[in-house]
DNA sequence: AGAACAGTTCGAATATCATGGAACTGATTG
DNA sequence: CAATCAGTTCCATGATATTCGAACTGTTCT
């Protein structure tokens, strides 16, 4: 009988649009969406980005209080996914432009991924 | 013959995603695109928004400088235009989605103007 | 139970940003 | 030329963000 803790997520209603605007300003955060979206789902741990757990960490909180990502616990893992469902619901067109404006940024990051 | 100097503005090319989203993520600043948006064109002065001189400007200077907004001079004042068309060409469906997603921001900060 | 692992939380240093008063610039008007 | 006006620049202050090591929590495996 665990007590599973997970980090906090708002509810669709309370998502922000400037929490939103803001989460997905920073590069390294971006190419974590980009990357979750790419591949549908992702662990904190499976990033080529080479920063400390702890700075990816506090990313991925950001991302999720803002409510761009979604956790879920899986064995000893996390699981993130992107939002879009609310984001699309939401914001329509702003997660997809996202995406194409934020390409070339992401990819400058990280030539080769 | 008077040398007419005006604010810095990035050339189309040299617009980053990041700044411009940046630049976005600020309810002030956001509430300032929306209307000159609106408007078509519009002065610093003509804002309802209550902030001194300084703060205005320098929130103008930002959007400036990260490519969504253009200034031009006419007689003492400085009018303010959306680059809408090279928004639209460089991130597509950005600024649109934007327009939507602030639109209850702003409101609610302004909620008759 | 104990070791190993994924990821979070804490805490502190550093950097970036927003705010606003005061002085300044460049243009118009008397 | 002097006064005024729009807006900027300068500067200081407080607030918010980013970074990251170290300690901690919850989970699985032996």
């Amino acid at each position: 009988m665990s007590k599973i803790v997970l980090p906090t997520e708002p509810e669709c209603a309370n998502i922000s649009f400037l929490a939103v605007m803001h989460a997905l300003s920073d590069p390294l955060r971006l190419s974590i969406v980009l990357s979750v979206l790419c591949e549908g789902e992702k662990t904190c741990g499976s990033f080529v980005i080479q920063a400390p757990k702890s700075t990816l960490s506090h990313h991925f909180r950001v991302l999720r209080e803002s409510g761009v990502l979604s956790t879920r616990r899986q064995g000893k893992e996390l699981i993130n996914t992107v939002r879009k469902n609310d984001l699309d619901f939401l914001f329509p067109g702003l997660l997809d432009a996202v995406i194409n404006g934020a390409r070339p940024v992401v990819t400058s990051l990280y030539p080769h991924p």
